[in-house]
DNA sequence: AGCACGCCGACT
DNA sequence: GTCGGCGTGCTC
């Protein structure tokens, strides 16, 4: 009898091995039921063979083998393979969490509409619908009835726009005969007029970006492009993927973890409406859209595939070309789980297809503008702006050494934002930091709200009168006093963007100011509105975090103010200046991108800083270089590679045992001669000590061969499994992000 | 990760 | 005497 190699989603980094009746080796990449314990679970069949290592009485019956979707292509079982192994997931874990969730569950889904569109429309009898017979509170129905008016053709996304309650309601009136539902037929016009609509004109730049890729479209190459904000890259993009659609190929590109996917998505439309299917996925998908995507990728029906850090994991039985857009967002660095980089996946998904892969960004990562550098990926540079007229905004420092100002903003920017208003023109004041203030402070005994559960400060949200932890939402009451003194003197130090949101309408009271952070954007489609109440000017000042810095176009932005950015030049994490620079280039990006001359000031008590000085002259390369310097000087990435084993649990004595354990059995292993090269460090806590009630602390292991780090931390994982125990929750995090 | 098994304290 | 607490260990 054949036997089945099973992935399964345990966490345990082995196949398990079921006999079934009848089996071939293209059941390979099929989903398959099992009973595994007390449980039936749902695992993917990596192997079929005849032999097994697993005594005879031990061995199981696969429960059934599903059939309703195509296998995981080889290609694609490669790279969870690779996924495994490099990041010391077990394999079942990586696969199983990698598939959409309505075909991870034990009873296969109803496939019937998934792969495509229906569309509804009124029926004779739903036209003649007296509106005027529906209650006026019955909104839904009237917006719905009001969209399919005139022949219209809804589907089942656009009806979930107008509201929730329309898709249901839709299948109600199909009941009743008012709405027909029809298969959406696609039909694409692959003619060259349907590719060749009006395209903007290139610069010189672009264009030997574009045709430096097409001439190496068949091969393997990685390509950083690298183009100042405003540059253009996404047209370069769209440029690219034409070619790879000429040449009837899939394009996956990824996009970093943001609001701004419906902008990209919307230019990708307008764009490739008439000749290809656009599939998006991103976190906001339910599972069967998700699972809609997902097919119409794997069946390649799908053509371009836009998407966040787990689309790298999308079968593409077509693809031609890969695009890491803003490849240097950490967004791309899955934190929990399985610590993958999606952006380096993605380097390795073309390797394997042998087609070019594209990063893009305006500050590259380090990693790659260093293999850049040395010529692993080749540099494309876009270092002028596209749009006619349209220059760099002019970076300025308000030196601040000879005195900070009590309301936090200097005369200096005060004078500017005047300016701005006066004109008729839009500014934008940028803090890293939401709420009213960091701290609450008692004045006579020093106390300072802290969080129960995190090693953190509470910040002070001053409208709602709470305190909130924003580590791990923990909420509690405004205090009177001081819990530790009993003095009632206690008052929010620092700033947030409440704060100054509220001395900016005092000291503009006629001035319209919207502010933009996390609590803000409370409800999901309230982000659309903000851009367009934006772009019609109907704000004078905003007022943001860096869910503002990101990729969005402001025309009619002409001031940007950057309050307490010099907190991250002393930070303890080495990358912490990288993040800095490439956040204040961003949203320094985004002043004057259309004909709008842009000005940014930076507040700083540092302004010979060798990061503000790049900054003020557009020079990245300057900072990068000086930064890899310093790096290569301290022995830090990317002249080392690492790996960090991070563990919690309850007690801190659990977490120091066990790293103890950990730390004494990685010198052994390096000690038996196998390994060379390998640097082990003492365990230390992790920079949130405490989250979320869990101690937690990590242990470094670096090496200046890649190689090297990966043969050792196969054996040292291997062991640790050995020595783990039901307190103790750990994870090794290869290529490590954060400390 | 689950889930069973197992060994000790408070209940009808 | 048993219900249920969660520590330990196994899952093809």
């Amino acid at each position: 009898m054949p036997i089945l190699r099973v992935a399964l989603n345990v966490p345990i980094d082995t196949l398990f091995d079921y006999v079934i009746t009848e089996a071939s080796l293209s059941d390979i990449g099929l989903r398959v039921c099992v009973p595994f314990g007390a449980r039936k679970l749902i695992g993917v069949i990596w192997g079929v063979c005849t032999e097994t290592a697993i005594p005879v009485d031990k061995l199981k019956s696969a429960i059934a083998v599903f059939r309703d979707i195509q296998p995981l292509p080889a290609d694609l079982m490669a790279l969870f393979s690779f996924c495994s192994k490099y990041y010391h997931h077990p394999l079942g874990m990586v696969v199983i969490n990698s598939l959409p969730a309505k075909i991870r569950r034990i009873k296969p889904p109803v496939l019937k509409s998934e792969i495509q569109n229906v569309v509804y429309l009124l029926t004779e009898s739903g036209r003649q619908i007296d509106r005027s017979s529906i209650p006026a509170r019955n909104t839904v129905m009237h917006k719905l009835l009001e969209a399919l008016s005139g022949n219209t053709q809804l589907d089942s996304q656009q009806a979930r726009k107008i509201s929730v309650r329309a898709v249901k309601l839709l299948k109600q009136w199909t009941a009743k005969g008012w709405v027909e539902e029809k298969h959406d037929e696609i039909f694409f016009d692959t003619s060259d007029s349907a590719r060749k609509m009006s395209l903007p004109k290139l610069t010189p730049e672009q264009s030997t970006a574009v045709s430096s890729v097409v001439m190496q479209f068949d091969q393997f190459n990685t390509w950083l492009l690298h183009g100042v904000t405003g540059s253009g890259k996404t047209e370069v993009y769209l440029r690219l993927i034409e070619k790879a659609l000429s040449e009837n190929k899939q394009t996956l590109i990824l996009i970093p973890e943001i609001n701004l996917t419906p902008q990209l998505e919307a230019v990708f439309r307008a764009r490739f409406m008439k000749t290809a299917i656009i599939v998006s996925l991103h976190s906001g998908l339910n599972d069967t859209e998700r699972l809609r995507g997902w097919l119409q990728a794997q069946q390649g029906i799908a053509r371009v595939i836009l998407g966040t850090r787990l689309a790298v994991f999308t079968p593409l039985p077509d693809l031609g070309l890969v695009i890491v857009d803003e490849e240097h967002d950490s967004s791309f660095k899955q934190q929990d789980g399985l610590r993958y980089s999606a952006r380096d996946l993605a380097v390795f998904r073309a390797k394997q297809a042998q087609i070019p892969v594209v990063l893009g960004s305006a500050t590259p990562s380090l990693e790659s503008y260093h293999k850049a550098l040395t010529g692993r990926y080749h540099h494309l540079r876009l270092n002028h702006r596209a749009v006619k007229n349209a220059s760099l905004p002019q970076i300025n420092c308000i030196d601040m050494r000879s005195g900070k100002p009590r309301i936090g903003l200097t005369g200096q920017l005060i004078h500017a934002i005047k300016n701005c208003l006066s004109q008729r023109q839009q500014s934008l004041i940028f803090i890293n930091r939401r709420g009213y203030a960091p701290v609450l402070l008692c004045r006579s005994c020093g106390w300072t709200a802290t969080c129960r559960r995190c090693s953190s400060r509470l910040v002070v949200h001053l409208q709602d009168k709470k305190l909130s932890c924003h580590h791990c939402g923990h909420c509690e009451g405004f205090p009177y006093a001081c819990p530790q003194c009993g003095d009632p003197d206690i008052k929010p130090f620092g700033r947030g963007t409440q704060r100054v949101e509220e001395t900016l309408s005092e000291l503009f009271p006629a001035a319209r100011i919207l502010r933009i952070d996390r609590d803000s954007i409370s409800r999901k489609n309230a982000w659309q509105q903000i851009l367009q109440t934006i772009h019609r000017r109907e704000v004078d000042i905003l007022i943001g975090t860096q869910l503002l810095a990101k990729g969005h176009d402001f025309p009619n932005l002409a001031l940007v103010g950057i309050l307490d950015s010099d907190i991250s030049l002393f930070s303890t994490d080495f990358r912490a200046g990288e993040r800095l620079f490439a956040q204040l280039m961003q949203v320094s990006g985004r002043a004057g991108r259309a004909e709008v001359a842009g000005r940014v000031l930076i507040q700083t008590e540092y302004p010979d800083h060798p990061l503000y000085q790049a900054l003020q002259q557009h020079n990245y390369d300057a900072l990068a270089q000086n930064i890899l310097a310093e790096r290569k000087l301290a022995g830090f990435p990317p002249y080392v590679f690492q790996a960090l084993l991070r563990a919690e649990a309850h007690s801190v004595n659990t977490v120091t045992d066990f790293l103890h354990a950990a730390h004494k059995l990685a010198r052994s292993i390096v000690g038996s001669l196998k390994h060379k090269n390998i640097e082990i460090f003492d365990p230390v806590s992790a920079t949130m000590t405490r989250l979320k009630g869990m101690e937690r602390a990590h242990l470094l292991i670096q090496s200046g061969s890649r190689q090297n780090l990966q043969f050792f931390l196969t054996d040292w994982y291997r062991q640790l499994n050995t020595l783990s125990s039901s307190r103790i929750r750990w994870i090794l995090d290869v290529d490590p992000i954060e400390f």
